[in-house]
RNA sequence: GGGCGCAUAGCUCAGCGGUAGAGCACUACGUUGACAUCGUAGUGGUCGCAGGUUCGAUCCCUGCUGCGCCCACCA
């Protein structure tokens, strides 16, 4: 027997779906749920609570309708931040940064993974995530070593990789290149500074007004808009560089806007993007004045050598000021680019590095979403990705840290380069490319960036660049379910590798789902300390509970604001499950599985089954649509208001009958046995239907209540094979739910006492209406907090409420009625009716509306009327014998 | 500067060319043998504004306003 108490923890814990999730069917349809591999230093946060619950409810329920379903956990090397961390750990150990070889920090990391790596795994377990554990994955794992080696190898001798000198964003924290995506841009105060630039044999000057005077040690020109006039009479002319007294030429560029500074712009090429092109245009000189910590190296004076940007900013200031060069100082806030992963103000920098050619593979992807083989939900989604895709800028994919991939290309003695799946293989290559052996090949000492090999998990994860089995019948047959945020840095590389290197997309749908926020409708974020976690959410509500939350608050396209009571919803609709659950078992419903719908007579045991019915097809087509929250919503309803507040209570009366088994039949109503079988079979019967398809939402206590119910397997509904008519017991229980929503309504507009059973008289309009009446008695009653009769005494004053067929209910009140304020009522109910009566006959009376308006629509109007009509007639009727 | 999304009850959100919906909150009553994490009945909305299309617009179109986001620029 059920605990009267529902508290989840006594059995969440008790369940672990990791060998329903590895069980395969060979013979069956293959369908794919592609998890994002959370990165190996992670932990569970709410967005993946939701992401993967979101997945989960696909897995589970595509396993129920028969799908031979991979869901395969992975977990993602996450370069950068992964080596961070770990040398982090060993810096508070006492060991600074860069002081191990690379073999001994590689070592360390990987001891920190195997101790620590991958917590989130059991946090996604205490979830409820049904995914595969066994065939659990890593970026970095010998597979997928194997696999990123060759698809670099190919890129490379297909031309689209290749090794360039180009201005990249450079981490000074991290030490390394990082791609565009990686740079986020924040709004911080800064200074624009006014400075004073010489001419060349005069005491006139030009000034130039910039925000980085510390690059002036890397300035090669002045430049000036062409059209501007102001500074007509200035180009061609010299400038000495402040502090340094190096002439350098003033430029006329169309970059130069009049309208910015002073119109006249610094041009430091090793130091801008923008400058950079300016000095190819102009073949100016690259000067480079940084090393790769961000400090100020060569090219400078002695004093700024070794200063920090920052601090040789505030030393040239001060020195220009003492030499009356500085004009005026304008305190600004700009948008300067950080690390997304460091924090760090970013430098532009002059570097080697690789680079894939994208336009291609863009184009491909491009199309792949264009003409429909991979779609995103929301569609609008994929404006986003297409605005990429179009703008696309070569992705440099090598990075300065030891954590990753390690870029398969060896340097010869003269710098060749020869790109290989193996040591061995560049080796033959360098042989044939010298004409001799070769005594010493270097590795690269690079790795890829991450997203490269996260950017090949979906055919990774089946033994690619292998012709697997797992390939052949997975691939494509796939859902990818993830936040908007990643839709370029890995949906779209995923797209673009996956056609690449298997000719195929790597995807059907994408479901992007809402972020989620506070109740404020702010991000979460450390720094606001409005965090909420789901794990604490388990803790307090249970799993189920946030998990059945998620999916009804998972609208498509809207973010999702959260609070710990938001958990309530689903906690409050578990515990009344478990409340009638527990009724039911009470009044001995256990599941028979002999029960069969064909031979149910009882309407209201009809009336159930065809709700059931409905709600199970309004799921089908809810999922089929990813729209979790109408899932979880027909559920809700069907469950709360048909099953509980009607269903149930309308049984009651039969449940709590005398009748029980067969064994003491003798002077019991036979008929009121079968009855109460029936109905005891049904009511277990809907409640396994609600459990299974709860189950892909609320796994934990489906299974537990599954065992109470004696439910051995969990399965989808089937309703093929019904011949049963469900109409007419339909329209009964409809009938039923009118009266006794009428009667309860007035009730208590009449303000009579719940307790105060009031005698109704209900005057059918026919012979069948009034056989069903009797049936239907005591739960009327009952549910009303009514005595029926069949005619109120004479005397008695009575108030009436007239049904939509016509029947009439009558309340006997005594002496209690008001006439004037009854009359009010009911004049009141006439307006209204008339109200939508007349705005239905309006429309019937307009010739353009009956001839254009489709038929279903010009008949339901006519019938609108009619009944209305009849209504108001009877309404009326009543009115006047008041 | 370019683009996307959102605007419906006090709050959070569904919906949709044909009588405006849910949950929470609120009000009244209720502890009746499943459930107070509950029940019953209510209150509450000219569906952001202005035009247009239509027999009919909260829904479709155009413009505007407000909020959020993405990309680009930023001497």
């Amino acid at each position: 027997m059920l605990d009267k108490n529902f508290d989840p923890k006594s059995f969440e814990n008790n369940f672990s779906f990791e060998l329903e999730a590895s069980i395969r069917k060979p013979d069956a349809e293959p369908f794919m749920v592609l998890l994002p591999p959370p990165n190996v230093t992670g932990s569970l946060h709410v967005g993946h609570a939701l992401c993967y619950t979101l997945q989960d409810i696909i897995a589970r329920y595509k396993r129920l309708r028969g799908f031979d379903v991979l869901f395969q956990p992975g977990l993602d090397h996450a370069g950068i931040v992964t080596q961070l961390l770990v040398e982090k750990k060993l810096y508070d150990g006492g060991v600074p940064r860069g002081t191990l070889t690379r073999e001994a920090l590689l070592k360390e990391i990987w001891l920190w993974k195997e101790s620590s790596g991958g917590a989130i795994l059991d946090q996604m377990k205490i979830l409820g995530i049904s995914c595969d554990f066994s065939g659990l994955r890593f970026t970095l794992d010998e597979e997928s070593k194997r696999a990123v080696t060759k698809l670099f190898v190919k890129l490379y001798n297909d031309g689209l990789i290749y090794l360039g000198e180009r201005m990249i964003n450079w981490d000074p924290a991290i030490c390394s290149a990082i791609s565009d995506l990686e740079v986020v841009e924040r709004e911080v105060p800064g200074s624009m500074w006014y400075i004073r630039y010489m001419l060349e044999h005069s005491n006139n000057y030009i000034v130039v007004a910039t925000t980085r005077p510390e690059t002036i040690f890397g300035d090669v020109a002045v430049a000036v808009n062409p059209s501007d006039e102001r500074y007509a009479s200035f180009v061609g002319r010299n400038v000495v560089l402040p502090l340094v007294g190096k002439v350098i030429p003033i430029i006329a560029d169309a970059y130069a806007d009049p309208s910015k500074g002073t119109g006249a712009v610094k041009i430091t090429p090793a130091h801008d993007f923008n400058d950079y092109e300016v000095g190819k245009r102009h073949d100016l000189p690259i000067v480079d004045i940084m090393n790769h910590k961000g400090e100020l190296q060569q090219n400078v004076p002695d004093m700024f050598c070794g200063l920090d940007r920052l601090e040789a900013r505030k030393l040239v200031i001060s020195l220009l000021k003492k030499k009356d060069l500085l004009e005026r100082t304008e305190s600004i806030k700009h948008i300067l680019p950080f690390g997304d992963r460091s924090g760090a103000l970013l430098e532009p920098r002059i570097t080697k590095q690789w680079f894939i050619r994208m336009e291609q593979m863009a184009s491909n992807a491009v199309s792949a979403v264009r003409d429909g083989r991979v779609n995103f939900l929301p569609k609008y989604w994929e404006n986003l990705y297409f605005e990429w895709l179009h703008n696309i800028e070569p992705w440099c994919i090598s990075r300065q840290i030891w954590w990753g991939h390690r870029i398969p290309a060896w340097y010869g003695p003269d710098g060749q380069v020869f790109v290989a799946e193996s040591l061995e293989q560049a080796k033959a290559a360098a042989v044939k490319f010298y004409g001799k052996n070769v005594v010493h090949l270097e590795q690269d000492s690079d790795v890829l960036d991450t997203w490269f090999s996260s950017a090949m998990w979906p055919f990774v994860t089946l033994g690619w660049p292998n012709d697997s089995e797992a390939f052949k019948k997975f691939y494509s047959n796939t859902v990818v379910v993830t936040g908007f945020d990643i839709i370029f840095f890995w949906i779209a590389r995923m797209v673009m590798f996956g056609i690449y290197a298997t000719g195929e997309i790597p995807f059907k749908n994408v479901y992007i789902h809402g972020l989620v926020r506070d109740e404020k409708g702010q991000k979460m974020s450390k720094s606001k300390k409005n965090i909420i976690d789901p794990l604490d959410l388990c803790a307090k509500y249970g799993a189920d509970a946030l998990r059945y939350t998620f999916a009804s608050l998972a609208s498509p396209g809207r973010d999702i604001k959260m609070t710990d009571k938001s958990v309530e919803l689903g906690r409050n609709f578990l515990t009344k499950l478990w409340n009638v659950v527990r009724f039911a078992q009470m009044n001995g419903c256990f599941y028979n599985k002999e029960f069969n719908i064909n031979e149910v007579k009882n309407p209201l045991a009809k009336w159930i089954i065809f709700k059931v019915q409905e709600m199970v097809k309004n799921i089908e087509q809810a999922i089929d649509d990813y729209r979790f929250d109408e899932m979880s919503g027909y559920i809700y309803h069907c469950l709360w208001d048909c099953f509980c507040d009607w269903y149930m209570e309308l049984i009651k009366p039969i449940l709590s009958s005398s009748a029980t088994a067969p064994e003491i039949l003798e002077g019991y109503d036979l008929q009121q046995m079968l009855l109460k079988k029936d109905i005891r079979d049904a009511t277990a019967w809907a409640i396994v239907q609600f459990v299974q398809v709860l189950y892909p939402i609320t796994p934990f206590i489906a299974k537990k209540l599954c065992g109470e119910l004696g439910v051995m397997e969990i399965t989808w509904p089937d309703f093929s094979g019904i011949a049963t008519d469900f109409t007419y017991a339909v329209k009964e229980i409809e009938f039923i739910r009118e009266i006794v929503g009428s009667i309860r309504s007035l009730k208590q507009y009449l303000q009579i006492p719940v307790f105060e059973r009031i005698n109704v008289q209900i005057n059918a309009i026919n012979a069948e209406t009034y056989e069903l009446l009797k049936s239907y008695r005591e739960s009327v009653a009952t549910m009303a907090g009514v005595n029926l009769v069949d005619a109120i005494a004479g005397e008695e004053r009575t108030i009436s409420v007239v049904l939509n067929d016509g029947a009439t209910v009558l309340l006997g009140l005594g002496e209690r009625v008001d006439i004037s304020r009854e009359k009010e009522r009911l004049i009141g109910e006439i307006k209204k009716m008339e109200k939508i009566r007349n705005d239905a006959m309006a429309k019937l009376s307009n010739a353009d509306f009956l001839d254009k308006a489709s038929d279903d629509v010009v008949t339901e109007h006519r019938k609108r009327v009619d009944v209305l009509s009849r209504k108001i007639e009877k309404i009326s009727g009543i009115i006047s014998n008041l």
